[in-house]
DNA sequence: CGGTCTCTTGACGGAGTTCAAAGCTAGTGG
DNA sequence: CCACTAGCTTTGAACTCCGTCAAGAGACCG
């Protein structure tokens, strides 16, 4: 189970054996069956959260009721609110199980504790939160310079195995366009 | 002009005196004029840019020739095309300065040297990027969610000194819409 | 089977774009 | 100090993309 995360790490960073137990040893395990909620307004987000197998989503719920998928976290993707995690205050976007999902978790205080002794971790960080924002950069310019058969396209290209694993509304909501006018796009497309 | 940047550096992180020259001798100082580009496609982004006067823009020009802003960076904030800065490939966005700007600079080779030396500014980078994400995300949800009033209202308090110093197309390409029609969102908010 | 959730299709409305023209403003050079 | 120019802003009219509402058609699960 832990192997996974630490196969993970490793593809950025080495680590010994001494510090691989002490990663194994902040991290613990948990499931959740689909639709359960791992983060929840005005919860705060107690965890950073590794997804071992399964699938999660962030989501913003706007005053309409209307959702906004900020990220799909499939297999080896990492998912909090961030905000909320790391200033200790009231979440704003949900976390979501999409399946039955596995997970390893770690509180603030004990990544805190584990960046001070593995400090090559403070790396891995690094390198995880350049790739979020060059990921948010993009995803932003795609919101804003093309017209959603393009966004859906790039979906696609980014996360090739949720396509069949997700229900067109949640993919509508990412993309940021209504299930009916999605619908659309897509007969459109396949013609 | 060295003492904005660790000014800057000391609200996060605690520095001796040495950490500081070390800092110092980093980075380079240099003043560019409105209009100059510091980084143009498809030249690699060879520095990470700190603005100790003056103001830069980091922007995107799509397929149309239309020029999206990803960000404003004001004093004492950072840019560069990160993509183009970590992984030397060739740059997609321009930095361009808005006004007569004063820098300092550091090359890629000089900031992981740096970072070794002394390491306590992983800690200050990786706070760096998780503001960065923060922002990014809060961004992407109000281009879905809200209507170009209450971005622009939001734009305002983000940048509050950038009001009166920017042209408003600029502010335009920033909101995501037309100069046409940010000049109508705005005189219909003066009444 | 029956009910709930999802996807599709149609008609209409509104937010934002495009193109074109005219009014403003601020440098710049004489 | 004025006149010119170039770039910025405003305004109008037609058009497009996408949203909303409503209804029906599948599809899945108990």
């Amino acid at each position: 189970m832990h192997a996974v995360l630490l196969q993970e790490l490793k593809k950025h960073i080495n680590l010994t054996a001494a510090e691989e137990e002490l990663i194994t040893a902040s991290f613990r395990y948990k499931k959740v069956r689909k639709s359960q909620f791992l983060v929840q307004p005005p919860d705060i987000a107690l965890y950073e959260h590794f997804v071992v197998s399964g699938c999660l989503m962030e989501y913003y719920l706007d005053d309409n009721g209307t959702q906004h998928t900020l990220i799909f976290a499939p297999e080896k993707w990492w998912t909090t609110d961030l905000h909320s995690f790391l200033k200790k205050e009231e979440s704003r976007y949900y976390i979501e199980a999409l399946e039955d999902t596995e997970l390893l978790i770690i509180t603030r205080e004990a990544l805190d504790n584990l960046l001070k002794e593995v400090p090559l971790l403070n790396n891995y960080f690094r390198i995880l939160y350049q790739n979020a924002i060059m990921g948010l950069e993009e995803r932003l310019l795609n919101v804003l310079s093309s017209k959603v058969e393009e966004r859906y396209l790039r979906f696609l290209k980014k996360y090739p195995q949720l396509e069949n694993r997700l229900p067109q509304y949640l993919i509508a909501s990412y993309l940021g366009v209504t299930p009916e006018f999605f619908s659309r796009v897509k007969s459109r497309i396949h013609r």
